[in-house]
DNA sequence: TCCTGAAAGTTGTCATACAGATTCTGCCGG
DNA sequence: CCGGCAGAATCTGTATGACAACTTTCAGGA
């Protein structure tokens, strides 16, 4: 039997937690040096330090050796990397409701890309596109670019939490859709939809672009469903 | 100036890390002892330790005083806690995007609610609303309430991400929105407004449901702009 | 003023020890 | 043969001390 447990570090974690989230600790700001926290917490180093981990796990702060740890800056990664863990945890069974989170995200992406895409990600995307026809055939360039493009249009849309929530799930999608197969024109097929994606963007059509988007993703999860992947 | 640095954990917590997600390390299983750890990667037990804080701050694992470490259960915890942390930090800067990012899942929620919510989540509604009725004016009674309707509507929806996510925001723009507000029939058009997603998806109507949602958070939007909040 | 270098401060890692909890093991009684 | 119970073995949590490596600070000299 399995049970739970008291932790010393614990009440330290959400002490410090705390102020970071009610902004008596500012991004950017120094935590104090592991022996004041000992003294102000009456606990040895060594629970300070685990705490300390704990939370650069979370990604509330980052540690320079030398010189201290700091609250960190209200970037996306704390977000990306919860994600990640938990689109890696999440297996079979729910992963059909990953891949719609994913489509509904991607779709209202590219329709605001086609809005607020500047001329810098437009270009991104016409060279990946030109990229990904040039390595047909190879998985892992091929998956690498797939991933790119939609990343640069989640960026193109102008909102970060969007870029920063894709750019968990992303590649574990795209990893899943690609293992169980390697059909010659299906990259050829792939290619085709990034395009007509990339132009309805270009052209700034928010409609045809978000249509575009969600026809290629739903058809990627038909792959999904056709490979029997099935929820538990 | 701050510089990057090796760490002897980084290393030992992407192998693990790179083990859970191939599925080479199952969820319930346990991980070896952290001295078996020491052996396996030629390391003190403090760094072994240290990366299994991290691990552990991420949510990947969960450790038992005098058992072991264990492969974490895919639980939305991890990824509701983040949230929650970056939807904190996020301040005024990046506001608007949160509440986009919220109208946009809701929306959708409330579609899918129409289609797949059980009696038990109707019902739940339903007395919600009554609830909501009662207690106009009582800002903190309201607010739980009003957080109550969105939450029940995402876990209709069938799929947990949503309900994960939204837990993890709902509060902060809740909280948000009614901060600088007290008009008498402000309470009265909310209400009124949760009544119609209500009957929408009571009838199971997906377009008019997300319909009423949508315009119900789009008028919420609209109160913040109007109170001043703008984006850096 | 600017540069250098020593000193102080801080985190990273190691080794050891013991407390507290769990799990395994083998003996004993039925 | 089986079940239960006590003790041993195992494992994580915490404390302490020490030293290495890096950063920051600051005083002193060119």
């Amino acid at each position: 039997m399995v049970r739970e447990m008291s932790q010393r570090s614990v009440g330290i974690i959400e002490e410090i937690e705390a102020e970071i989230l009610t902004g008596k600790l500012q991004p950017g700001e120094r935590l104090p040096s592991e022996e004041k926290l000992c003294e102000r917490f009456s606990a040895s180093r060594t629970v300070i330090r685990e705490a300390i981990q704990q939370l650069r796990g979370r990604g509330l702060l980052r540690t320079t050796k030398g010189s201290g740890s700091y609250i960190a800056d209200p970037s996306l990664d704390s977000l990306t990397t919860a994600m990640e863990a938990y689109a890696s945890l999440v297996v079979e069974a729910g992963f059909m409701e990953l891949i719609d989170f994913r489509i509904l995200i991607e779709t209202e992406c590219a329709r605001l890309a086609a809005v607020h895409a500047g001329e810098s990600v437009l270009k991104e995307l016409r060279q990946i596109v030109t990229t990904m026809e040039k390595v047909q055939g190879v998985r892992a360039k091929f998956s690498k670019a797939d991933i790119a493009f939609h990343l640069a249009i989640a960026r193109g849309s102008g909102n970060r939490i969007y870029a920063g929530v894709l750019g968990a799930v992303e590649r574990r999608c795209i990893d899943y859709a690609q293992t169980n197969r390697g059909d010659g024109d299906w990259y050829s097929g792939v290619v085709e939809a990034h395009r007509e994606i990339l132009d309805a963007i270009s052209a700034g059509l928010p409609d045809r672009a978000a249509d575009a988007m969600r026809r290629h993703l739903l058809s990627s999860k038909r792959h999904f469903v056709d490979l029997g992947v099935q929820s538990a």
